[in-house]
RNA sequence: GCCCUCGUAGCUCAGCGGAUAGAGCACCGCCCUCCGGAGGCGGUGGCGCAGGUUCGAGUCCUGCCGAGGGCGCCA
């Protein structure tokens, strides 16, 4: 059992014990939380636990906490506890805590950070660009942060699917069908002119010919109505295949692809309608079919049908709502950008009007990034005449480095991302620190193969060998990996795993440097060989959940040449 | 005008209502006989403003100021 568990349950216990004594029903007592406190006079570990009993035990803090104390057992793991403060309960623990939790870490393995499985079906929506271009930076904070919710839902015992939703009917696919329809007719030398609006990018030939190789010829001599629906046909399954190219380069592999199509297709839309219709949710005006998502809270009524009889873009979200249900999804996850902060009171409408709960539904808003060079805004791509691609993206500063920086950030907040820095940054950059630590472990398990050290099996390893102060520090940073990874979970946080990867490779450079692993000494090298190696999975589960590589070694690059290029100057 | 998010160190940003607010970059010192110095140790420096709730507020509430985004029968 992991040690937060164990305290959890001991100071349960003695608030149980000590309720009667204020008049406390032993059995309505809050759970107990646990802190972890920054200066070591307060203990290894504590609780607030007296501090909330205390109003309703109409006694000060510290009489509750004294009680709590009082009721503690001191001859197992707590060597000793006191009151501190306003009425925190402060526990130092025996050292033996630590050699314990570093068993309980290696005894888990790669599943140490995992929770047990919930049985909840979880589904996460994201990127869901339409496939009228290449994914561009506008993208990359989504693909990021959708992938690593989806992660970290996975890590807390959901059963998890990957969805990207994409618009295949609509306005934007005509243009985009006519686009590439008119590169076509060029490439048969033919007289066409680009729509007004249409997409002029230079990807639009590349698609174009694409579509050259698979398109019946015939297509060609189609009355004008007919031909482009054809190339349209023809061109999305490709611009998807660029796309998932893309993602897969980013690292992002979905389950599903999501056509809207189907929705009109099937009838789903109607019957979505139908039903918030019955419910007393829709009418008609003006020659649109309606809405009432004021009735939710929207300050307007949003059209479902318009007058030309065709439906929004929101109706099929509607439908859609209805699908993602009936495919035995427990919660829904959408991962939007900022500027649909407005869709969140009218689809989570939409799905009560539909008769499901709203709270299973739920939106992760993110904000924009500013990406520079050099402090100067980019944002065009030569080659698409567009925003700059994610591809162009990932060559310059690698998919690791992008990953993890627009990660680093919590989505509520609006970030500037420095390509020069993140790339330039080769030396300092958070995510080789990070990297290099795993790496670096990597190196030293390698080198004491090398030497012939030989390391017996943690079991029969005295862990309690672990004395120094860096030892017990970085023991105690991996043992908060999976109350990181819970919390994370539960405010769709990834960036709680890059900052708490950075703090265990900083508790690790820091044991690296004041305690030499490979020594004379072998049961204590056998100790520290199993430290770092628990650090090494550590640090490789966090990245992995936040979707960076974990690198067995890594090139030497930077610094170090640079300095030696100054002194000989 | 209304709605959402943000305002923390010179810069970019962390900080689940708890004790002395952290990290990276930048800047100033120090540490290589030794497992990867892409490292370690130390220093300078900060919660937009005003109220309120609370034993306790960077965190919750209200107002103001400032920044970004949204308010179509657009996608």
């Amino acid at each position: 059992m992991a040690i937060q568990d164990a305290l959890v349950d001991l100071f349960a216990r003695a608030a149980r014990a000590a309720a009667p004594e204020f008049g406390l029903d032993p059995d309505q007592l809050p759970q107990p939380d646990l802190d972890r406190p920054r200066v070591k006079e307060h203990g290894d570990w504590s609780t607030n636990l007296a501090l909330v009993l205390a109003p309703k035990a109409k006694r000060s803090p510290r009489q509750v906490a004294e009680a709590i104390v009082a009721n503690l057992p001191t001859d197992g793991v707590i060597a000793k506890a006191e009151v501190a403060g306003p009425g925190f309960v402060n526990v130092f623990l025996r050292h033996t805590w630590l050699a314990d939790t570093l068993a309980e870490i290696l005894q888990q393995g790669d599943d140490y950070g995992r929770w047990r499985k919930t049985g909840r079906k979880v589904q996460v929506e994201y990127v869901s660009a339409n496939p009228t271009g290449p994914l561009h930076i506008g993208h990359a904070r989504n693909a990021a942060l959708g992938d690593a919710i989806a992660n970290v839902q996975e890590a807390v015992g959901n059963d998890v699917q990957r969805e990207y939703y994409y618009n295949d009917a609509g306005r934007q696919m005509e243009l985009f069908g006519r686009s590439v329809e008119t590169r076509l007719l060029h490439r048969h030398g033919k007289e066409a002119k680009l729509p007004e609006d249409g997409y002029a990018g230079d990807y639009i030939k590349d698609v174009a010919a694409a579509v050259d190789a698979t398109l019946d010829p015939r297509a060609l001599d189609l009355p004008e109505a007919e031909r482009w629906q054809a190339v349209l046909h023809a061109a999305v399954p490709i611009m998807l295949d660029m796309i998932e190219t893309t993602l897969e380069r980013f690292g992002v592999r979905f389950d599903s692809y999501f056509s809207e199509r189907t929705l009109h297709e099937s009838g789903e839309i109607d019957q979505a309608i139908a039903k918030m219709r019955q419910a007393g949710y829709v009418y008609d005006a003006d020659g649109a079919v309606w809405f009432a998502s004021t009735k939710f809270g929207d300050d307007k009524d949003r059209v479902l049908i318009r007058s030309s009889g065709q439906p929004t873009y929101f109706a099929a979200d509607c439908a859609y709502v209805i699908d993602k249900f009936g495919r035995g999804f427990d919660h829904l996850i959408y991962v939007w950008g900022a500027d649909h902060h407005g869709d969140v009171v009218r689809v989570k409408g939409a799905a009560e009007a539909l008769g499901f709960d709203p709270a299973r539904t739920e939106m992760v808003l993110y904000q924009f990034v500013a990406f520079r060079r050099g402090g100067q805004p980019v944002q065009m791509s030569k080659r698409t005449g567009q925003l700059l691609t994610l591809d162009e993206l990932i060559d310059e500063v690698g998919a690791d480095a992008a990953r993890y920086t627009l990660l680093t950030r919590s989505a509520d907040s609006a970030m500037e991302f420095d390509i020069d820095e993140v790339k330039r940054q080769t030396m300092e950059n958070p995510v080789y620190y990070v990297q290099y630590a795993h790496a670096r472990v990597a190196s030293l398990l390698r080198r004491a193969e090398q030497q012939g050290v030989d390391r017996p099996h943690w079991r029969e390893v005295d862990l309690g060998l672990l004395e120094h102060g860096s030892e017990h520090e970085l023991i105690r940073t991996l043992a908060e990996f999976p109350d990181i990874v819970e919390m994370a979970a539960r405010g769709h946080a990834p960036h709680r795993l890059t900052k708490y990867a950075e703090g265990v490779a900083a508790a690790f450079h820091r044991f690296y440097a004041d305690c030499r692993v490979i020594t004379e000494d072998a049961n204590l090298t056998h100790a520290r060989l199993w430290l770092s190696a628990a650090t090494k999975q550590v640090v490789g589960s966090a990245l992995a959940l936040i979707g960076v590589s974990a690198p067995e070694s890594m090139e030497r690059i930077g610094g170090v040449d640079q300095e030696a290029a100054d002194g000989s100057g």
